[in-house]
Order: C-alpha cells, then sequence, then structure tokens
DNA sequence: GCCCTGACTCTCA
DNA sequence: CTGAGAGCCAGGG
C-alpha cells in the first residue's frame, strides 16, 4: 500500500484521472482539464494539481503533466528554467513539436469525441 | 474575513 | 502577435 499520507486532495486527483486520458502526442490546455475534471473556472488550479503529481505516479499509471499547456499554445513555465526543459523534451519525445515554447494546437490539441469521453469518464 | 499569490484566461489596444 | 488589465478561484497567513 502507499503509505504516503500526503494530504490528497480529491479535486486534485479528478485533474490527475483528466490528465491521464489525455493521448500520447496530444496536448491539452489548462481550462480544457479543468472543465473535464468538472472543475470549470479552476484552470489556475490545474496548474497547481500538476505541480504536485507524485514522481511514482497515480494509481498505477503515469500522470503526463507535461501534455497540459495554457490557451494560447505555450509552455506555462518560466522559459530556460529545469522545469520548462523537462516539459520541452517530454513533449518532442513524443513528437510535439515546440518552437520558442509554442505548440500548434491546430495540430495537436486534443479534440476527444464525446463517445470517448462518456466512455472513460464513467458519470 | 481580508489580502496576496499563482504551471490561468479573456478582452482590448 | 504581444502586452497590459481585469476577472477568476483555491490556499495559506
Amino acid at each position: 500500500m502507499v503509505t504516503t499520507s500526503e494530504h490528497l486532495n480529491p479535486k486534485h486527483v479528478a485533474i490527475w484521472r483528466v490528465t491521464q486520458l489525455i493521448p500520447l502526442g496530444k496536448v491539452a490546455t489548462y481550462g480544457q482539464v479543468a472543465d473535464l475534471a468538472g472543475l470549470p473556472g479552476r484552470a489556475r488550479m490545474v496548474g497547481k494539481a500538476l505541480g504536485l503529481v507524485p514522481e511514482s505516479g497515480w494509481q498505477g499509471n503515469n500522470v503526463p503533466w507535461y501534455r497540459v499547456i495554457n490557451s494560447q499554445g505555450r509552455i506555462s513555465l518560466p522559459v530556460g528554467s529545469d522545469a520548462f526543459e523537462r516539459q520541452r523534451q517530454s513533449l518532442m519525445e513524443e513528437g510535439v513539436i515546440v518552437n520558442n515554447g509554442r505548440i500548434a494546437l491546430k495540430t495537436f490539441l486534443w479534440q476527444p469525441a464525446l463517445s470517448e469521453l462518456l466512455f472513460d469518464l464513467d458519470y
């Protein structure tokens, strides 16, 4: 069992679960993840939650936090920072092109079909 | 409760 | 496209 006595915020967990649905090679925006997690208007909370993702993943699966970017299609981390570089590299490794911290949403934004959501996010 | 902070977002110039 | 401003909502002090 995971004896991590961390104070798990159920909202953070909901955010991690939605993040795990973002397919490899695609990205989603903070606002998009917030909406799908049932937390409209809380995009800033998504950033907070992703910063707290357990290194070991969640429920046996990894949480691709690096697939979440801002609505402008840009990486929302301090340019040049360690975290920024990790995100940029992770995305590039799976085929997402990052130019000067910018990603073409036209090409890489995750646009799930309603049927897909109904299946994964058991309502 | 008030004030401030932040991996956000929208609007407008 | 870029920047400033305002709006937004949890958390923490």
